[in-house]
DNA sequence: GTGAATAGCT
């Protein structure tokens, strides 16, 4: 017969002549020739790997009597797509007397990595270093990329300071594995070593880069990134662009993000509009966002994905547009149908309970089959926001006969419910029960709503034993809520020592100052409201108004402190005025003054 | 036909 190696290269993506080829081989007896055929063993397998027929690729391995290296390595690497059979193959293996190649061990730790399979990965990790293969760059960079992803950094650091020789891709493995597990000052680290070692980094590493520059907010790298990719020409591709475009939008820099998309014209994708609609949306530059959606679809014919969509529902519920976030609603369902994501769903409950409608956002929440935990939070907060104390809590009970555990933030969600619904005693409970029994470390913003709980009943003692009790310096929102705890309950002395405790300690927050001087007001200690005022000015800050927003007929009317220009400013005062007669004859705490202002429609 | 990534989102 012919040489197989002629034969072979003759019918190579031919499936009719591979067959033929692998039964004369098979009859023949020629693959169980092991020194000159083994290689043409290996090129058959990959040969049918490339059709692509891996069934018959397994048939022949097996039938194969000897099985050298670089058959294994071919059947295993010809899986490299299916990395739960690759790895059992890999087990086929090792319980044998082959040791794996660099290849094996190389596809073997992506796989483990594919299939979130630590366990494993540490395995086949200890093998290649027994086998030798440390220092490799191929097995180094899977092993780095696979504990990265897997969250062990420590380990993947480890590997990468071991390597005997590190190339382009292997310092790329660590500069993204560190900026993927949000280790983004690192990552950025590693690239300025990365280039001292020689290498500029190609695209992946700017990817990779650009992600570590927007979750460190490191502009003036991300702006000399961005300078480099123009000057290399390297910047052409829409990935990379678009991740520049985001890399601003998180960086605050909404302005250069728009530059930047509007010098891609004629090259964004439906990708590179979702991310500058949700960065607009990010930066509070919601009526732009919503702009843009309909820009991409009405000018651009371009489709929204979800990414966008959700991009446009935050922009809903930040400006409380009930009517704009109904017809992406309703864009969703035509588009998306009952095959809405995770996200989607969380997005829309969150926007019709910020929106005013916590009917609505129960509607979506119950129709939704698979919840994940971030849903039942936006809900328990929807419920919170509109003074459903109740509800919040029997949900939060549903959550856990479900078997969904709570984290961090689900007690934030329910312990401001209940705070904003008044159930102290609920709320103090479950605060207890949070840290003992759910062992969730109390942050900032459990310590406020519980200080809040405290401060609203007038147990303020209560609550200043518990900051005492914190560690560390409290935030401005412990002392937020503890301070408009002692506003509310008349001429108290500890309020007066808390405002000057909070008063001495110069907190960077200009909006807490009010606080502070209306309690040093209320005792009477007109000085130090003047300090107080003074140490503002001072300061060179001004308070960012806060503000709130209401939907008429589909135009947003805002409202601010201290303005008094809305078109019907007089009668909304006059509406208010009745409310508030209303509210003292139910004997409501009361703000003493209320002023409503707007500052345009949007 | 061994390794890095293929953007955006609660």
């Amino acid at each position: 017969m012919r040489n197989p190696k002629s034969l072979l290269s003759s019918c190579i993506r031919d499936p009719k002549a591979l067959s033929t080829l692998h039964a004369l081989l098979t009859v023949s007896g020629t693959l169980s020739s092991p020194s000159s055929i083994a290689d043409s063993l290996s090129r058959l397998i990959f040969s049918y790997a490339r059709l692509p027929d891996l069934p018959s690729a397994l048939l022949l391995f097996d039938s194969s009597p000897h099985k050298p290296i670089s058959a294994w390595s071919a059947i295993i690497v010809s899986h490299s797509r299916h990395p739960h059979h690759l790895l059992g193959l890999y087990h086929r293996m090792i319980s044998g007397p082959t040791t794996p190649d660099s290849p094996i061990f190389s596809v073997a730790l992506k796989a483990c990595a594919a299939s979130s399979d630590l366990d494993l990965g540490r395995s086949i990790w200890a093998r290649a270093v027994d086998s030798g293969y440390k220092g490799d760059a191929f097995v180094g960079s899977s092993a780095v990329k696979m504990f990265a992803e897997l969250g062990a950094v420590e380990d993947a650091r480890r590997v990468f300071e071991g390597m005997r020789r590190r190339d382009l891709v292997s310092w790329t493995s660590m500069v993204s594995g560190l900026a993927r597990a949000g280790f983004a000052v690192d990552a950025v680290e590693t690239f300025r070593r990365m280039r001292s070692d020689g290498y500029e980094g190609d695209g992946v590493a700017m990817l990779a880069l650009l992600r570590a520059c927007a979750a460190v907010g490191d502009l003036r790298l991300g702006r000399s990134v961005h300078g480099r990719l123009l000057r290399c020409n390297v910047g052409g591709s829409m990935e990379i662009e678009t991740s520049v475009v985001d890399m601003y939008v998180k960086n605050g820099e909404a302005h250069l993000a728009v530059r930047v998309f509007e010098a891609m014209r004629g090259r964004r994708s439906a990708v590179t509009w979702g991310a500058l609609i949700s960065g607009l949306a990010q930066n509070g530059l919601a009526a732009d966002a919503l702009r843009r959606l309909i820009e991409m679809q009405r000018l651009h014919g371009l489709c929204p994905d979800s990414a966008a969509l959700v991009g446009a529902l935050s922009a809903c519920s930040q400006t409380g547009s009930l009517e704009s976030g109904k017809s992406v609603h309703g864009f969703m369902m035509r588009r998306l149908g009952l095959g809405l994501k995770p996200v989607s769903v969380t997005a829309l409950v969150d926007m019709y309970g910020k929106c005013g409608s916590p009917g609505s956002a129960e509607a979506v929440f119950c129709q939704t089959g698979a919840k994940d935990p971030i849903m039942w939070n936006a809900m328990i907060s929807a419920y919170g926001a509109h003074g459903l104390g109740r509800e919040a809590l029997s949900l939060f009970l549903e959550m856990r006969e479900a078997g969904v555990t709570p984290d961090g933030v689900t007690f934030s969600s329910l312990l401001s419910a209940l705070s904003h619904a008044g159930m102290v005693e609920e709320g103090l409970a479950w605060f207890k029960r949070m840290v003992g029994e759910f062992r969730v470390r109390p942050d900032e913003r459990h310590s406020a709503c519980v200080v809040d709980l405290l401060a609203r009943s007038g147990r303020i003692e209560e609550a200043k034993r518990l900051v005492d009790l914190m560690e560390g310096e409290p935030g401005t929102a412990v002392w937020a809520a503890l301070l408009a705890g002692c506003q509310n309950s008349k001429g108290s002395e500890t309020g007066l020592a808390v405002a000057r405790r909070v008063f001495e300690a110069r907190p960077d927050d200009v909006g807490i100052y009010t606080l502070v001087s209306n309690v040093f007001a209320k005792a009477g200690r007109w000085e130090l409201v003047a300090e107080a005022r003074k140490a503002v000015k001072d300061s060179g800050r001004r308070k960012v108004p806060g503000y709130s927003a209401v939907e008429v007929d589909g135009a947003v009317h805002g409202f601010v402190m201290e303005d008094k220009s809305h078109p019907q400013f007089g009668m909304i005062k006059q509406v208010l005025g009745r409310l508030y007669q209303q509210m003292r004859r139910m004997d409501c705490a009361l703000e003493e003054e209320f002023e409503v202002l707007d500052f345009g429609k949007f």
